[in-house]
DNA sequence: GACGGGGCTTGGAACGTTCCACAACACCTC
DNA sequence: GAGGTGTTGTGGAACGTTCCAAGCCCCGTC
C-alpha cells in the first residue's frame, strides 16, 4: 500500500472523508474535538494532501510556471527572487524550468508547464516566437519578462530598453566619445530595442552607429570584440547588449592587450550582481530586476483572481550606474 | 467550457475516449485511419493532454523535483544543466524551486515538491537537517547533491570535499605558504568537510590551522576577511570555502588595500564559471558540477525504474585549477 | 410539542485520465 | 462451417481530492 489518503485518515479518525478535507483546508465549521482527532490521525499516518488530486477537481493548481531562458545569466537570479517572493505572498507557488536559450528546448519546457496545468505562465527572457507565445496565452494567462510586446493576448513587463540604451550612449558621449560601438544581443529578448535606442541616440548626436552582432552571453560579447578588431573598426567605447556580453568583451579586450578604460571604455546592461564586483566594476544600466519578477506575478494574479481580461504592458524605467569601466576617450581599439 | 478533454476529441473523431488515449500514447495497436482521425480532431480542438489527471491515475508524474539552495551561486547553474540534460534523456522532466538558503524556506519548498507528487527529489546544497531529509526520503526517492551523508535512506552525490581542501592546502604549501587561513562555509553543505580537510592537511604539514567563520556567499567571504583583519591574524594565504566567498574576500581585500596575489594569495572552491573570468582568474578546486547533477538523476532513476532500494553514496574526485590568485608568500594581511 | 434554524457532518458526483477485461470482427485451419 | 487466433476497439472502474445538497441534532420559540 502506498501513501495514506484522505480515506485512511478518515477511517482512523472515525469521521467521513469530507470532514478530513474540511480540516485540512482549515475550515472554521468543524468542532474542536473532531479537528484534533483528524489532525492526530493525519500526523500518525504521515498524511500529506495530494496536490495532484486537488488541482484536478478544483481546476486550479495554484502553481505558477516560470520558464527561464538562461539560468547562467545572473540577471535572472534576481528576477526569480522577485517572482518567488511575490507569489509566496499571494498564496501561489512558483516552479521553474529552463530553455537554455534554444528555441526548441524552450518550446518543450513551455509545453511541460502547460501540460502540468499551471495556473499562469511567466516567460523570462524567452527566445520563442510570438505565435507560439500567443498560442500559449490563449489557454492560460501568460506574462513576459524583459521582452516587450504589443500583444493583445499576453501581458508583459520589461525595462525601457530604448531609454536605457540612450542613457548609455549619452553617458559615453558626455565623456567625449564619438566612436561608440554596440555589440548587440542578437535575437535575445529586448535586444532589438536596445539596438535601435542606441542607433537613435547616436544619430541624435550626429554620430555614426557602429553595430556588430553578438548575443546575451560572454561568448557573444567576445565574438563582438573580435569582429570589431577584424573589421578594423576603431571605437573608443563599446556598449555591450548586457553585462554578460560586456564580461566577454572585457575578456577579449584583455586578450588583445587593450586595457579598460585606459584604451577603451566599456558598458554593459542589466546591473546583474557581478557587474558590481570590485574587480569588474562595470558601468552599466540598471534594470529593476526584482520588481520585474514581482510585477509579472502581479499581472498574472490580476487575471487569475481579479478577472482582468485586457492585456497590460508594464514598462519600468532603468537607471544609469557609473562605475570604473568608462572614462574619457583614448587610443581605442 | 474550458480546455478540451479527451472526451471532446473522442466525440469529434467519432471514437471512444480509450482510443484517443491510445493514440496520444503512441500505441501501435491503432489503425492508421483512426489514428489520423484522432490526431486531426485533437489538432482542430487544440487538445493538450492533462498531465495532472494522467499522473493521478498512473500514480507517477514523471517529474523530478529539484530544490536549489541558492540560485545566485553560479555553481548551481551548471548542476542544473546536468540535471536537465540527464532527465530529458531518460523521459523525465525536472522542475525547480529555491529555498534561498533559509531552512524554513527550504522546508516549504520541499513540502511543495512533495505535495505535487514528484516521482523523485533532488536537494542541491540544502541546509535542511537530516531528520527532515530522511522523512522526505521515506516517502519518495531523494538524492542529495553536494552534501555528503551516511544516511541509509537517501542517496547522495558529492565531491570529495576533504580531498579538495587538502589539494588547496597542498598547493599553497608548495608555494611556500606557512600561514594559511580558512574562511569556512558555516552551515553550508559540505562546509564541515572542507574545513576538516583543511585542518588535517595543515596539521600534516606541521602548520597551525587558522579558521574564521564565513558562509557560501560573497558576504560570508568579505566578513571572513574583516574578521581576520580585526583579529590581527597575518595569513599570507586565504582559502575560502567556495568561489563566491572568495569573490567576497577579494572585494574586502581590495577595500583594505591588499593586492592579490602580491600581498596575499587567495583560493576558492567549485570552479564555478566566474572563477575562470580573466579579470578574476581565481585559483580554485574544480568540482564536476555537470556530472554532479547528472548522477543525481541517475540515482533517482535507479530507484524509480530499476528497483534499487539500498542507498548509494557517490563521491566524485575534485581537481586543482591553478590560476592567477595564488603565488609565493609575501607581506600577508 | 411541533416547527424552524443553525452548526456540524455526510455520501455521492465530479475532475480527466489510464487500465483492464472483454467485445467485435476478420481470417485461417481442419 | 465450427473453432481457434489475432488484431482493433470499447465501456466501466479507479486514482484522491473538492463541492454540493441534504441529513442530523440540538435549541429556542410560539
Amino acid at each position: 500500500m502506498g501513501r495514506p489518503t484522505i480515506l485512511d485518515v478518515a477511517e482512523r479518525a472515525g469521521v467521513s472523508k469530507s470532514l478530513v478535507s474540511l480540516v485540512m483546508r482549515h475550515s472554521p465549521h468543524v468542532s474542536e474535538e473532531k479537528r484534533s482527532a483528524v489532525l492526530e490521525a493525519a500526523r500518525e499516518l504521515g498524511y500529506r494532501p495530494n496536490a495532484v488530486a486537488r488541482s484536478l477537481v478544483r481546476q486550479r493548481s495554484y502553481v505558477l510556471g516560470v520558464m527561464l531562458s538562461n539560468l547562467h545569466n545572473p540577471f535572472f537570479a534576481d528576477v526569480v527572487d522577485g517572482i518567488e517572493e511575490r507569489s509566496l505572498a499571494t498564496g501561489y507557488r512558483a516552479l521553474f524550468n529552463s530553455g537554455k536559450r534554444v528555441p526548441q528546448r524552450e518550446a518543450a519546457a513551455l509545453e511541460t508547464l502547460l501540460e502540468l496545468q499551471t495556473d499562469g505562465l511567466i516567460l523570462a527572457g524567452t527566445l520563442l516566437d510570438s505565435k507560439t507565445i500567443e498560442k500559449a496565452g490563449s489557454s492560460v494567462p501568460v506574462a513576459l519578462i524583459a521582452r516587450a510586446t504589443r500583444s493583445s493576448i499576453v501581458d508583459s513587463v520589461s525595462g525601457d530598453d530604448r531609454a536605457g540604451a540612450r542613457m548609455a550612449v549619452e553617458h559615453l558621449h558626455s565623456l567625449g566619445h564619438q566612436h561608440i560601438a554596440h555589440i548587440d544581443g542578437g535575437r535575445g529578448a529586448g535586444a532589438r530595442r536596445r539596438r535601435s535606442g542606441y542607433e537613435a541616440a547616436m544619430r541624435k548626436h550626429g554620430l555614426e552607429p557602429m553595430v556588430v552582432t553578438g548575443s546575451y552571453t560572454e561568448e557573444g560579447g567576445a565574438r563582438g570584440v573580435r569582429q570589431l578588431l577584424d573589421d578594423g573598426r576603431r571605437p573608443t567605447a563599446i556598449f555591450a547588449a548586457n553585462d554578460l556580453a560586456a564580461l566577454g568583451a572585457l575578456q577579449a579586450l584583455s586578450e588583445s592587450d587593450h586595457s579598460v578604460p585606459d584604451d577603451v571604455s566599456l558598458m554593459g546592461y542589466d546591473n546583474a550582481w557581478l557587474a558590481g564586483l570590485q574587480h569588474i566594476s562595470l558601468t552599466t544600466v540598471d534594470q529593476p530586476r526584482h520588481q520585474l519578477g514581482a510585477t509579472a506575478v502581479e499581472l498574472l494574479i490580476e487575471r487569475l483572481d481579479e478577472g482582468r481580461t485586457e492585456p497590460r504592458h508594464v514598462v519600468l524605467t532603468p537607471t544609469l550606474v557609473v562605475r570604473a569601466t568608462t572614462g574619457p576617450p583614448a587610443g581605442g581599439l
